[in-house]
DNA sequence: CTCATTACTTACATTTTATATAGTACCTAA
DNA sequence: TTAGGTACTATATAAAATGTAAGTAATGAG
């Protein structure tokens, strides 16, 4: 994560391929290493902070830390904070967020053929 | 590109996530810089590699040539040797590989969507 | 006062991915 | 003999993503 230099070649790159392709400007946004499986747990309603991180086992608090404010950056979730103590932190798919159902699907099922091809190979 | 170590955290995290969501496997299979674009291209017909290097102005021929590699390890393109001089190298699509087309169109039509959003709020 | 809880933050290290630059083999045509 | 096209390979380096380990604030329970 970190921050990215807007000056490297990788940056303009994928500005380049961005602004042509949409489907480079969308795998640019959800390609990160967790950024699906967490909107993935979100189609189902909104979570707190402690449950996604229960719902992703090997996940570190500052990835999902991370991963979450990129997602917030994009609007894809909203981000609810109630005042109490201890804090409570929600986190719920925006509508352009659920809008994102279709491409998961379309994955998972790519995904599952591919695994399936390879497998009988063996 | 290079190696990627099987003893690292990221590794084994990548791996674990694969095993269980095939919205992540598959995301780590096409989730390249290039390789979305690459499809794409190919989506339309096969082409040599000079024709692929046309069509992505920025990419370095080392790049591509690792995409391709990468993609071809997949099982999405074949590659095929024509023995000739100047040696003619063509890429095609698999089966599986015209398979991603609901993906691309998916994720072509979600980024659509998003950008627009993201312009109309400014 | 001390501890526990939750959702973070910070500093740093490592791993992975991308780019830059130069070179190779092959034959052909001039 | 020399130049030229095609599809690469080799080596080095830069940048980005991910991981580790520790610490923070607020407050209510004991």
């Amino acid at each position: 994560m970190s921050e990215i230099k807007e000056t490297s070649t990788n940056f303009a790159n994928k500005t380049a391929l961005a602004d042509e392709c949409p489907e480079a400007y969308a795998s640019n946004i959800i390609g990160g290493q967790w950024t699906l499986v967490i909107c993935s747990w979100l189609l189902s309603g909104k979570m707190r902070f402690g449950e996604l991180r229960k719902k992703l086992p090997n996940i570190t608090e500052r990835m999902l830390t991370l991963q979450l404010r990129k997602l917030e950056e994009h609007k894809i979730i909203s981000r609810t904070i109630y005042a109490e103590v201890p804090p409570r932190v929600e986190y719920e798919l925006t509508p352009i967020g659920y809008a994102l159902k279709p491409v998961i699907k379309a994955l998972e099922s790519w995904g599952e053929e591919h695994r399936d091809l390879l497998n009988n190979q063996l």
